[in-house]
DNA sequence: ATGCTCCTGCGAA
DNA sequence: CTAACGTTCGCAGGAGCAT
């Protein structure tokens, strides 16, 4: 029962790379919003030994003196080319579960073990050639192996040429790999619970696969029983295909500078519903309830600091951005304290429900229904045709003197005209 | 005693 | 010039509450 997990190489980076294929070489980074931490690193600024959600300002020394070139994140252009690779990558097999926006698992059930590798390559020919993004290509029997050959492909192998196979494996050849893989690097064992695994003399893959899941469940969580069985080769996590539509739908942004007055963070936060409201519109479903929250910057430690969040109840489900941002800028007028320097704000869509299955009852007024989904259709057509934002609401402002810095972004190469170099 | 909701911790990318 | 540290999601388990 074989499955591949499929991970995009530096996924942002290279994004960058193929539009600006002068990159190829050098030391790039792409930071996180506001320009903050570094979220993706090229292999040669790995190589410096620089880390994941490092911060900006703490690395610039050593950014100028190795010539970094840093990105600010363009999530426009990289969720474009994610979409591209999946639908790809989408040919490769019948069952497919896009994870993130890097990765993806394929159902390899039913191919010949003995032709995966020469798949897995072919996967990564087809890829890097239509899109223009190297992958490299994990195989195991369970989604949590197929991560660590993943990672192995990526790490241990540097001569493989991006793939591994764990069917290839003898259980000795199998047991002197895991030993040599530190325990955090499994799926599912963070920071905390690696330190934990420590204390109990598990140190490394290996120790973990053979701990007694019983004892695991007991000190830990059924989450971490199951992964010990999945190393074992154990299925627990089935591939999960449908899409799922969300829970919950957060949109939340820290400021460019702090905001003090209210006119200000009333902006935020109705600009940030309307995103959320349309995501929502997108998943096909209505919100019963809100929840808004502000807050300081905990980092500087000297401000007085204040954080709150209010939720807000809707008199029924909906998917309509001006009932949705009334409500939101209600719940703000309530936690909103004079004297405090803000940096965040957000808005978190609560309790949701396929708009389809909403009582008919709470359809009071069918006319009024159909009006406002008309609203909703043509503001989202409109801001999908001629790009984000041409058409928004009055109250998320104009002027954003809150707006998150990005003072390097790259192009919205593959979705505005209006960024598209002269020279092309 | 049982079942529900809410909150917190943790992990992931 | 200076100051500057991300976002979004799900799950499990416990607390707190109602029944």
């Amino acid at each position: 029962m074989p499955i591949a997990l499929v991970d995009c190489n530096n996924f942002y980076v290279s994004c960058e790379r193929v539009f600006n294929p002068k990159l190829e070489g050098k030391l790039v980074v792409v930071l996180s919003n506001n320009d903050g931490c570094a979220v993706a690193r090229s292999s040669e600024v790995k190589a410096l030994g620089i880390k994941m959600g490092e911060p900006w300002f703490k690395m610039k020394d050593i950014a100028k003196k190795h010539g970094i070139i840093a990105y600010s994140s363009n999530y426009t252009l990289y969720g474009d080319l994610s979409a591209r690779v999946m639908s790809i990558l989408s040919n490769f097999s019948p069952k497919q579960e896009i994870y993130s926006i890097d990765e993806c698992f394929l159902d390899l059930n039913g191919f010949d073990p003995a032709t995966l590798m020469a798949y897995a390559q072919k996967i990564r020919m087809t890829v890097k050639q239509s899109v223009g993004i190297p992958v490299c290509v994990g195989i195991a029997d369970t989604k949590t192996l197929a991560k660590l050959a993943n990672h192995c492909a990526k790490k241990l192998f540097a001569g493989n040429d991006g793939v591994c196979d764990f069917g290839m494996l003898t259980g000795i050849e199998r047991s002197t790999l895991f030993a040599r893989i530190p325990v955090g690097d499994v799926w599912g064992v963070g920071r905390r619970i690696a330190e934990r695994l420590a204390v109990m003399g598990i140190h490394t893959v290996e120790d973990l696969r053979c701990a007694d899941p019983e004892l695991i469940r007991q000190q830990f969580s059924i989450v971490l029983e199951r992964t010990v069985n999945e190393l074992n080769g154990h299925p627990c996590i089935e591939l999960d295909e449908v899409g799922t539509p969300r829970q919950q739908i957060m949109v939340s942004r820290s400021f460019g500078s702090p905001v003090m007055y209210l006119d200000d963070l009333a902006e935020s936060v109705a600009y940030f519903t309307t995103l959320a409201a349309e995501k929502l519109r997108q998943d096909g479903s209505v919100a019963s309830s809100l929840c808004v929250h502000v807050r300081t910057n905990p980092f500087s430690e000297r401000e007085p600091q204040y954080q709150s969040s209010k939720i807000v109840a809707l008199s029924q489900p909906t998917d309509n951005t001006t009932k949705l941002v009334k409500a939101a800028l209600n719940g703000l007028n309530e936690i909103y304290r004079a004297g405090y320097r803000y940096k965040k704000s957000g808005v978190l869509l609560m309790a949701l429900q396929p708009k389809g299955t909403i009582q008919p009852t709470l359809f009071d007024d069918p006319v009024e229904q159909a009006k406002s989904d008309n609203t909703m259709s043509v503001m989202d057509r409109i801001n999908r045709k001629m790009g984000k934002g041409t058409l928004t609401i009055a109250a998320s402002g104009i002027t954003k003197r809150w707006a998150m810095r990005r003072e390097s972004k790259s192009p919205c190469y593959t979705t505005e005209w209006s960024e598209l170099p002269e020279v092309w």
